[in-house]
DNA sequence: CGAATATACCTTGAACTAATAGGTATAACA
DNA sequence: TGTTATACCTATTAGTTCAAGGTATATTCG
């Protein structure tokens, strides 16, 4: 019953999609190489994480969607709400947070 | 069939438990609290995490265990073994490149 | 022209990790 | 004597991520 809270360490994606989309608008496609550049390398979201969460964002209202057609495609490029710089900035803080503990963690007395 | 990867993100508790049993053996119990302080109060790992984590550790050769008793009780003391260490090694490398890839993403161009 | 690759969107199902909740037992304390 | 703290452990659930696919148009290259 007790609804369980979500893994201490998630959350990432969402961060680094908002970050992302804070200084211009993007669409999925795009993002999914930009994870990788930005993160040189280091971190590579596949388009079934990526796709979902962008969903979910919109859902939740901390994203707008806006459809473009480029050709004969249509992307759909993503942007910011007001919600979403709050959601940015709080999970920015808890990534901080975590960060900060494992570095102190990691940094603590007793490197031989 | 294919063998998915782990999650870009775990294992850091397997870090931070091998970190700490670094510096000296530590019983489960006490790693609880421990993980608690030296992350100041950042990260919250409970039994049901630790547990687990510290059997798997020491299936795969990373930990070795001695059955200390004190009082009535039994406690398990952990502590590296020379596997350990190189394991140990390998997940600080790995947590250091997410860590620095997510550090650049949110530094980059474009804080407003 | 035809085939392969790149763009661009999407969803489903499996895999993995971590959270919650329990379960046993002794010691200490009130 | 009963409640809290110590100390171990496991099983179930929940949440997130991964791999793999599925559709469709545009481009490139032989």
């Amino acid at each position: 019953m007790a609804k369980t809270n979500p893994p201490f360490m998630s959350g990432v994606p969402e961060l680094l999609l908002l970050r992302l989309l804070e200084s211009r608008e993007m669409y999925g496609y795009e993002l999914v190489r930009s994870i990788r550049e930005v993160t040189g390398e280091a971190i590579s979201l596949g388009e079934g994480v990526i796709y979902p969460v962008l969903h979910s964002l919109e859902r939740s209202g901390s994203l707008k969607a806006r459809r473009k057609p480029v050709g004969g495609r249509t992307r759909v490029y993503y942007s910011l709400t007001k919600q979403g710089h709050g959601r940015l900035a709080d999970l920015q803080e808890d990534w901080r947070r975590i960060q900060t503990g494992i570095e102190t963690a990691l940094e603590s007395p007793g490197h031989a």
